[in-house]
DNA sequence: CAATCATATAACCAAACGGGTATGAAATGG
DNA sequence: CCATTTCATACCCGTTTGGTTATATGATTG
């Protein structure tokens, strides 16, 4: 999708239907299309599409299984979102700045 | 921008140009938008356009002083997109799936 | 083998987006 | 008070995006 891998993350989770998929994904575990089309509120080539998105950025992963995908989320794919955070938090603590606020959040 | 604040803060992210503008004001401060122009890689009408996209997201805001905008990062603004990675983190954690290795990287 | 089911792809459309240039508006300075 | 600076807004343009319906493909089942 774009080069950049926070880029395609960004942009994947920017969309609210495609990240209710991948929520869903990520609530629900492994899910075939059928059932993830059935409540998203789109057509099921939609569906595909998004899911192809989703991938692109390495977000979620496909098991055939017959004539059905099995999509999952992929937790890791995420990293590179929560590194750049921490790194833009490590510059307003540096600078002093909102301190601690969100950090505290990260750190549970 | 957009009524979800979740939404507005990913969409916001997604683009190259305009989160390299956020990440210039998480780490020098807060700046004028000629000095944000400089060196942005595109013209001064562009730059007030992130800008104003960035604050509907509250990533920022602005201080005027005479003729300059001063702006800076707003640290807060990006607790929404954390809670949520905690949110999803949460459910591979409950399926133990992927366990830890996310959670590690944003426990510190 | 024919029919059907599950999914992906194609073709298409309207709207949103990211960029540009031109202009407006407000503050500053000679 | 006129010229200049600083920024935002208006307008325009090509591309991308998110959605649709129709169709192709591949696996299953009768």
């Amino acid at each position: 999708m774009a080069a950049d891998p926070r880029t395609a993350i960004f942009k994947s989770l920017s969309d609210p239907t495609r990240r209710a998929i991948f929520e869903r994904l990520c609530r629900e575990g492994e899910r075939p299309v059928a059932v993830l089309t059935a409540g998203a509120g789109v057509s099921q080539p939609v569906v595909s599409k998004h899911l192809a998105v989703l991938k692109g950025a390495g977000l979620v992963s496909v098991r055939q299984a017959g004539r059905q995908s099995w999509y999952r989320a992929e937790p890791g794919a995420l990293a590179p979102m929560v590194d750049w955070t921490r790194e833009m938090a490590a510059f307003w603590d540096d600078r002093l700045d909102a301190l601690g606020t969100l950090l505290n959040r990260m750190d549970q």
